[in-house]
DNA sequence: CAGTTGTTTTGACAGACTCAAAACAACTGC
DNA sequence: GCAGTTGTTTTGAGTCTGTCAAAACAACTG
């Protein structure tokens, strides 16, 4: 790839990624975005293992601020799975919900048929004014059900 | 109320329930189920909380165990909404959803208007084993709306 | 009523996450 | 370029939620 003057390398969009939502620009940062959007649905402490590898020097804490930092800003988004820590991707804003396995952790991505607002219009909002709907769907992935089959005792 | 020798008092209906889900009755079994019943969406410390009130030698891990034991059959569901630790239910199978206040952590039940299963079936399951959907919306209640309105500065 | 089985207590412990203050680096204007 | 301001990161301690294991105990069976 013959990256001329005028064109933007990876992290360049980062950057200016990271910018346009009124952040400073820092390594960790970018580090921290560029992990997200290579491994979605990473937990805060694989977020910190995966950046550490080029940016040893980084701190826990530092991650867990950037993607505080992040979800408040709306680059990514943050979900909350049973028994398992918070995870975060940077797919925002597509509508798209999750699939867990029970039986693994596996999360995978679903797109929803309505692409819209799926069921965020709720029958009665009891006065809530709705900002962003979680749906996620509990089940067991191909593996974990093949595993599973044989113990019809 | 005249309880004559065939009706039922709560705490006998409380007690079938838990037999019935295969499970031994015990005193801090048929509290839980009832603080659950009175106190929807409590967290596992407001279940204990509230146990202790009337059995005050249980312990805070007789509330974690009877707590899992009744997620797993079926009893209770369980949900774990953003910056805030499990809750649980024990509105089950009635596929309805929540409305999550940002603002202050309310929790208030929907029912679907969809009645049997909402987004219950994926545009692409991946070869998943669907079990149960989790819905949850994430708003501004009235009160937190009022109160944030008027920095509209 | 005794036996078996499953529950609860007790106490230690781990994981996920937060708080506060000092050291530091990024963007502003000069 | 360079200093100043502002916000970020580090460091270190600490909190909260939830887990594990073994012994004491209570519920259901016959």
């Amino acid at each position: 790839m013959a990256l001329g003057p005028g064109s933007q390398t990876h992290a360049d969009v980062l950057r200016s990624t990271i910018r346009g939502a009124g952040l400073k620009v820092t390594a960790p940062r970018v580090a921290v975005l560029d992990v997200l959007q290579h491994a979605p649905h990473s937990s805060a402490e694989q977020v910190f293992a995966e950046v550490r590898k080029s940016l040893s020097g980084t701190s826990a804490q530092a991650v867990y601020g950037i993607l505080a930092a992040f979800t408040g800003a709306g680059l990514v988004r943050r979900f909350d799975p049973p028994d398992s820590p918070a995870l975060f991707e940077c797919r925002v804003g597509d509508n798209h919900h999750h699939l867990a396995c029970i039986g693994c952790g596996l999360i995978q991505d679903v797109d929803c048929v309505i692409r819209e607002a799926p069921c965020l219009t709720p029958s009665d909002d009891s006065g809530f004014t709705i900002f962003s709907a979680e749906v996620t769907f509990n089940g067991l992935c191909r593996t974990c059900q093949s595993n599973r089959a044989p113990q019809t005792a």
